[in-house]
DNA sequence: TCGGGGGTTGGGAGCGCTCCCACGGCGGAG
DNA sequence: CTCCGCCGTGGGAGCGCTCCCAACCCCCGA
């Protein structure tokens, strides 16, 4: 089934057909009609492949997601972000390519990724989104507020008359550990943070991050972790220890995973919605394709601090 | 850049450019070798429009995610088999599509779906495996052996001495959940559950469904939980009523989710391989796009007993 | 020596669509 | 009343590839 064949029963030419179906201007309002009740009555699908040979669109975007070896905790967000780019991406196409050697053929690039450094798919020369901040490189990127969820964590723990806290900061190259480590010590002022350890994204890391703290530093009495699985093993690690959470030291994460709500004693974190990253991210894209000018750089969506048992 | 280019700088002609690209035979060594140092310089990708327009491919597979509602410890279900996906696809491409009204123009599809009410894409005539056996319906699947876990945890509790188990069933319509506490009855032999109660897949509806077992049989030392999720519920209630685990109940989960390993205690349960699961199923779909013969209808992956603290 | 067949190669015909140009008819301006 | 311009429409060209058939060459057997 065709556009000739869609003509011939609306009784026009295959030209006509292909304006309506683009939208384009030029068509009598009865033509249209005609034109649109064959479609469906027909229930013609364009083909797909005629359409990007002919034109100058795939209407087809990559999702790039590079992988690290250590996630763990990545799993909720990378649905999350899928969820939110299948939904904003307005009836193009998602090819998802996990760490692709290349990819072609496709009208836009989104790039999930976890570490700073951009692996964009080489040989591409179409608009790219990023989601999360990349370290460096002028690339537009849609970001949760990881600066202000740092704010909040770092304020929440003011509030709770900690005065000597540790930072568990996470890798350096990863662009959102940096960020809410930055925020947390913005929220301190003058009173800078007891100790500040990097650490992998893993729980273990975490845990032998704060045992190396708490040998220089013993009388802390607050953790803040640049994640939530970080923040698992340094509660871990205070429990192994006799430390008492939240009552001797408070601890917040950061993500709002699944793990911080059935871990004991459940995590205070700040959560960040992955979902409306991805969107956001699609919609971004899809605007710049859409030929849309004055289009921000970069975007960046609120965070939310969750209280909850440890702190 | 196209075929005939290629063609010029190899001094042949477009057709038998094509032929080495399709790896058709019939083509002599020194203009294959030829061809193919022209292809390399000039860094040729082939149009992949105009290729599944003049031929009969797309080589696109569609992946498509049918979500639940519910849904809440699944992501790294989904996640592992999507990674196994795009690992197993051999060059294809995957558009992923979560709740799609209608997929076209590609030559499978992928099924992920929870629930057994297999929700395909309308309009659709390709091959189709599904990850996930469905509870009716003749298509080939690819599953984890749900019912060979069931036995494991079976014998696992009878092996700790308990005699008086609960079952936390899941959804009646779930076919892993059925599979499991199918397999798990089957270990107990002789012996029958002291009480097999339906839930929804949320901690909370496991804590309910619990709550509601005990009522009736108070003396159970030993619960099977469908998934994490659900035994993540019933560890939490047994604890809220005093209850010790394991000492007076052992409690054992199914996926071995990242959240069995952070809740306190740890979750015995029953480890499948998500990301081989989406493997094998996509090596399944492309063997049957390439035509091989014999293939199996259903093909089922084996599960692993993991014994933590909670049993 | 001649004819037949197999192994290689080249070129034409489309796949179904979009883009562009040309054409016809109608209304308003001169 | 005529001319111009615009709106609505139709049809040709061509996107880059695959498939098919014809052409060619070389080697073999008769």
């Amino acid at each position: 089934m065709n556009l000739e064949e869609v003509a011939r029963l609306a009784g026009v030419s295959r030209s006509t057909v292909s304006r309506v179906l683009n939208g384009s201007s030029g068509v009598s309002p009865a033509t249209r009609a005609a034109v649109e009740s064959a479609v469906a009555s027909m229930r013609y699908l364009p083909n797909q492949a005629a359409r990007s040979l002919a034109g100058t669109r795939t209407d087809t975007v990559a999702v790039v997601v590079s992988e690290v070896h250590d996630r763990v905790f990545d799993d909720a967000f990378l649905t999350g972000v899928l969820r939110g780019v299948t939904s904003g991406l307005d009836g193009r196409r998602a090819v998802v390519a996990v760490n692709p050697p290349s990819v072609s053929d496709v009208d836009g690039c989104l790039v999930v990724s976890m570490d700073g450094h951009d692996p964009l798919p080489r040989g591409l020369s179409v608009p790219v989104v990023l989601v999360g901040r990349p370290l460096s490189g002028g690339l537009a990127y849609v970001d949760s507020d990881n600066l202000g969820g740092g704010v909040l964590a770092g304020r929440h723990l003011v509030a709770r008359g900690r005065a000597r806290v540790g930072v568990l900061a996470g890798p350096p190259d990863v662009a959102a550990c940096v960020d809410r480590v930055a925020g947390f010590r913005r929220a301190l002022g003058g009173s800078p943070p007891a100790g500040v350890v990097p650490c992998a994204l893993t729980p273990d890391s975490g845990a032998a991050a704060l045992a190396g703290l708490l040998a220089s530093t013993p009388d802390i009495d607050g953790v803040f972790c640049a994640t939530d699985a970080i923040a698992i093993g340094a509660v871990r690690y205070l429990r192994s220890v006799g430390a008492r959470v939240p009552e001797d030291v408070s601890v917040v994460g950061f993500d709002d995973s699944v793990a911080a709500t059935v871990c004991t004693p459940a995590l205070t974190t700040v959560r960040q919605s992955a979902e409306d990253l991805g969107n956001t991210a699609a919609w971004r894209l899809v605007a710049e394709l859409t030929g849309e000018q004055d289009l921000p750089q970069s975007i960046v969506l609120a965070t939310e601090l969750v209280i909850r048992e440890s702190s």
